[in-house]
DNA sequence: AAGCCGTGGCA
DNA sequence: TTGCCAAGGCT
């Protein structure tokens, strides 16, 4: 039987932002035509906390190199965070490769589509299952990133930043604007997320220059500040932890011998907190103790 | 479930 | 200068 599809009010938001969006998208490497599942998901892994002119270098490296899963499950770890560079949160290079490695065994080196399937791999969590769905294989899936959150908070909800992230409500809040159409749904799916990284940004919005100006609910309450729940604050990072791991795993990277007691001693002043540091990289397994020091994960 | 995990650009 | 924050995920 056939059944009418229910059109949304805010039809018009998506509308327009796909307007917008066909017009105006970064010319970005994961949207060229044919750069395949492998390429945006290993794009996502990299996006995750990272900034697009951070990653872009790094991928089309890493891509060059191991353009197949396979071809990355076949070199030691230790070759993938060395390429991860300085990317920070090396552990996604780990997760990266212990993926590459179940699609490879599990999934006969293709990419999964299923969201379910994309969940069971190491480092993929609710965002990048949807993104790889959507992105490498045009599925109509709400994909919820930062970006899109801020926009519906703003343009929807009327409020000067989102809530704390909520999976079902913000899947929610995003299945009421997804357009019915496969393909329109793909296109909003990058449009809301492309409005809040260059127009809707958190610090500055550019609101004059924004497409839905004219629908946005915080434009139309005149901009109100934010009274909900704040996101907690980093800690600091100079003298920090995550400094000294970084420092560490700097040293651990820039050669392919083991690194010793003795030149680990010289990265930090303080002895306590880099046996800390190593402890927690060696937990993560980013640092195996070897006879006399520390090396990659072989 | 709140805290942890890198790095660097920008206001 | 210093704090904010960036296509999250894991425990």
């Amino acid at each position: 039987m056939n059944v009418t599809p229910l059109i949304p009010a805010t039809d018009g938001v998506s509308t327009a932002l796909n307007a917008w969006f066909v017009a105006n998208a970064r010319d970005l490497p994961w949207r060229r035509d044919g750069f395949g599942a492998w390429g945006i998901l290993v794009s996502e892994f990299m996006l995750q906390q990272t900034p697009v002119n951070r990653v872009i270098p790094r991928l089309e490296e890493w891509l060059a190199r191991w353009p197949t899963p396979a071809a990355l499950a076949a070199v030691p770890p230790s070759e993938a965070v060395r390429a991860w560079s300085s990317l920070g949160y090396p552990r996604r290079a780990l997760w990266l490769h212990a993926a590459a490695v179940q699609i490879t065994e599990l999934h006969g080196g293709i990419v999964p589509s299923d969201i379910d399937e994309l969940l069971a791999l190491t480092g993929i969590g609710d965002y990048t299952a949807r993104a790889v769905a959507a992105f490498a294989y045009g599925h109509r899936h709400p994909v919820v990133d930062t970006n899109t959150r801020r926009v519906i908070a703003r343009a929807i909800a009327g409020a000067g930043e989102p809530s704390p992230p909520n999976r079902g409500r913000d899947l929610d809040a995003m299945n009421l604007l997804l357009p019915q159409s496969v393909q329109e749904a793909a296109l909003f799916n990058a449009a809301i997320m492309e409005l809040g990284a260059v127009v809707c940004t958190s610090r500055s919005p550019h609101c004059d220059v924004c497409p839905i100006r004219n629908a946005c609910a915080w434009r139309a309450a005149d901009y109100p500040e934010y009274t909900g729940a704040h996101k907690t604050v980093q800690k600091k990072f100079a003298g920090s932890d995550r400094q000294v791991r970084g420092l560490i795993m700097a040293e651990l990277r820039s050669t392919h011998r083991s690194v010793t007691d003795a030149e680990i001693n010289t990265l930090w002043p303080d002895p306590a907190q880099l046996q800390r540091a190593l402890a927690s990289l060696v937990a993560d397994g980013l640092a195996i103790p070897v006879r006399d020091g520390y090396t990659l994960p072989d």
